[in-house]
DNA sequence: CAGTTATATAACGGTATGATTATATATCTC
DNA sequence: GAGATATATAATCATACCGTTATATAACTG
């Protein structure tokens, strides 16, 4: 699954929210999204292919935790856009003002 | 069709990567991405029902552009963790340092 | 108006996706 | 070692998605 795939899902894309303030078990973010537990399994196995999140394992837990390689990429696709939603809004600010 | 399903397919990122140039016609789509007509045809609509593009016609064409407004939403999703992954890209170039 | 060009829509098939239920695996506790 | 806890995997089902082929719609051109 490639990044792009893994966060046009919404509990995905919750769940790397949650995973911002730092690692967290996946029971925690079993609880925090109000996913079945498969269901939130399979999803974080999604972000995990993507390269998204990684895991550790500390005892009978499984701690998850967000990676910011594959999120700084999806980040660089969207650069080549920032140029040119800028000058677009810009030009919208302005006609605003010109309008009043 | 969200934003973040639109481009989600390769194909459509493609079309919006196109796009950026400026207004194209999308029989001129078609071509540059070798999609099928009706391929593309179907792309560009959900590109259009996720606010990412608009069209207008001229004559029998219809000519697409990009719109700011979706994309810089896309970006501003993004935002919350740009800093997370600054501060994690920064400890890493350090590491990488240490260790030569 | 007949034919051609440009584009959209419909219909269909194969595959992937997400939710749910049931089960397996591994670790901890007594 | 027998439960109990934490998590992953398998099986199943309904639905959504993408590509393809065929057809419809609309605008130009002679």
């Amino acid at each position: 699954m490639t990044p792009f795939e893994a966060i046009a899902e919404p509990n995905r894309r919750r769940l790397l929210e949650l995973l911002r303030s730092g690692e967290r078990a996946a029971g925690d973010l079993v609880k925090a999204t109000g996913l079945s537990q498969p269901g939130a399994s399979k999803h974080l196995k999604q972000l995990r292919e993507a390269g998204l999140v990684s895991v550790r394992a500390e005892g009978q837990k499984r701690l998850y935790r967000l990676e910011a390689g594959e999120l700084a990429a999806l980040d660089s696709w969207l650069e080549q856009f920032r140029q040119f939603w800028a000058d677009r809004l810009d030009a919208l600010d302005e006609h605003m003002e010109k309008e009043q």
